[in-house]
DNA sequence: CGGCTTATTGACATACGTCAACTATTGTGG
DNA sequence: CCACAATAGTTGACGTATGTCAATAAGCCG
């Protein structure tokens, strides 16, 4: 997982020691919105959703994969939960008890340095997709979603989220996501079922004005 | 500034030595969106606006007060910006050089650990909003950022953006803005000019179905 | 006061949501 | 491994929130 890759193995030690590992089937609840945090969670595997709730309804405010730290933001400032966290996908997790994570960060420097660069690559995240649902459509964020999720071109895009969930995650409907997909289809993007090819990039960034600015 | 309080003076002697402060107009621009950070920016005093632009249309991502720090990220991971910075009032800025900020913060234990905290404040804040786009009605976003604005109840808001400005940030027209605000009358919010009072505020959560998780 | 920008309002357009029917896919037990 | 139910995805008809455009009104500042 990328957050320890630097760390000396004394502090992953001593990290882990009171840590449990678990592997849990696709729908599992890792927290809910305004619990108060117990863990930090590592994703060493699958694909797990933050999703936020108001009034019934339910959205995906972003989807985290594997390498990826779990909202250490309500963990650090002893805050409650903004978002629930749920599988995806079959995931597995390393939880380790969130004082115990506070103690360390305090100490070690090499853990919050590496604690720091996590939170800015979210905060881009976040910043990149705030621009999407500010500045584009339903069609081109869609668009905007497949091109960042495609790391080797040629290869397909495998999404490994329902149709649905991705719908909330783009902010949009079920339903007008699946008239996204006939939209870029006239731009050269095929797919069936989850997986997902890009005919012609230049096309597809063109046509979602996509700014590759990572 | 929130993010030096708890540093030794030493250290904050160590950061400012090489900074610069101005005070700026309105709409000054600090950096555009795509530019290589050069500076570290502390908001004195003021109101600064991270806009993002996509296709000649321009969008505000989010405001940043007094106090706060200005999109460390892009410092901390050596990254292009992902949005511009604008100020929306007159403000006093002081500028710290990039590399000087992060051989300090390579160094200093207290820094990381409070740039850390104010990351983590600045992902919610983001969530927040994300949660207002996704889940809630332009007016309901409306209501959502008068009560987040609002620290003593009693005391009127006053906005220190044109509301112009103010409709982009909640991701919707002015028009739509405009109409929001008669919307908001009928649940007791009352605006001239840019001041603001709340008539009823258990109303006006109940109307936005606000959750208080801070 | 006069000219400029910003805010509001109304008429209208449209992207997206909703609802309902239908089809495809997935998962399960015999 | 098939049959069938359950769930997910698609499509069409239609509704509505929000965007667009244009005209007017209200602020703001010389």
């Amino acid at each position: 997982m990328r957050l320890l890759q630097n760390l000396q193995t004394a502090t992953i030690d001593n990290l882990l020691v009171e840590s449990t590992t678990h592997t849990l089937g696709a729908g599992s609840v890792l927290f809910e919105q305004g619990d108060e945090p117990q863990y930090v969670h590592f994703i060493l595997r699958g694909s797990v959703a933050l999703v936020g709730r108001s009034d019934e309804q339910e959205a995906v405010i972003e989807f985290f994969g594997g390498s990826e730290v779990l909202l250490t933001p309500a963990v650090i400032l002893k805050r409650p939960y903004l978002v629930s966290a749920r599988t995806v996908a079959e995931s597995r997790i390393v939880q380790i008890p969130a004082e115990r994570f506070r103690q360390i960060a305090g100490r070690d420097h090499a853990l919050t340095t590496a604690l720091t660069l996590e939170l800015a690559r979210h905060w881009r995240m976040l910043v990149v997709q705030m621009k999407d649902l500010k500045l584009r459509s339903a069609a081109q964020r869609l668009a905007s979603y497949l091109l960042s999720r495609c790391e080797n071109p040629g290869r397909p895009i495998m999404l490994n989220e329902e149709r649905r969930i991705l719908a909330t995650r783009l902010g949009m409907t079920p339903e007008s996501l699946s008239r996204a997909f006939r939209a870029l289809a006239e731009v050269g993007v095929t797919s069936r079922g989850r997986t997902i090819s890009i005919g012609d990039f230049e096309r597809l960034r063109q046509f979602c004005r996509y700014d590759d600015l990572t």
